[in-house]
DNA sequence: TAAAAATACTCCATAGGTATTTTAT
DNA sequence: ATAAAATACCTATGGAGTATTTTTA
């Protein structure tokens, strides 16, 4: 289990619609697609309820998403402890490459 | 920073021994290196003092231990309202190929 | 049928393994 | 000299991208 699937999930969560989710976290789709299913794969349950016009957390989804956001928030509680500056913040413009984002850690969350 | 990074941090302040830790973590001592050398320049501090007769925390690494373990505890939470049976438990003996263990996902933490 | 998620496939970054080197006592 | 961590190099895994397909309201 990885923070970066718990932070992927959280934002679908909130969103409650994977392209959007997608936009906030600056990546493709599918990306978020695979990362949730690699999630619930890996607890072994059903997180999100997903119709082609709606998405849902099911019962263990919003459990998880409690615990989940705890996560989140504990490691950015090791980031200021270590004294670094609060995770990514980054001044000035995103340096996006001509033919649009082809480089893959032009964006991070 | 992920959750591996943590954990093999905190295994590493409890045995103050990258061997010792890495064998806890039954993975080399080499990749523990890594991790640690990889979380340090993430956090951008040094959290262990190392000679090479002892291995110390620095003020920033007890401050980092602490909430690193929280994160681990709150993922462990993830996993249990997720209903997953505790992390990682095997039964039965490990399944060590002939060669010696080439496999990488052998064990796990 | 249209909007949205899932899948196939590719590229490249990286985790961990082996072997070796560096370092500090 | 020696015990222990760091480094070089290699292979396999996997994350994210593009393009496409599947699904269901």
């Amino acid at each position: 289990m990885e923070l970066r699937a718990l932070h992927y999930f959280v934002t679908v969560a909130e969103e409650l619609h994977f392209g959007r989710a997608a936009q906030r976290l600056s990546i493709v789709q599918s990306a978020v697609s695979q990362q949730i299913t690699r999630l619930e794969r890996e607890l072994g349950v059903r997180l999100l309820e997903r119709t082609s016009r709606r998405v849902r957390l099911t019962p263990a989804g919003e459990w998880v998403l409690a615990t989940a956001r705890e996560t989140l928030a504990a490691a950015a509680r090791v980031r200021v402890v270590a004294g670094e500056p609060a995770a990514v913040l980054r001044s000035g413009r995103r340096p996006v490459p001509p033919g649009g984002s082809t480089a893959r850690w032009t964006a991070c969350a």
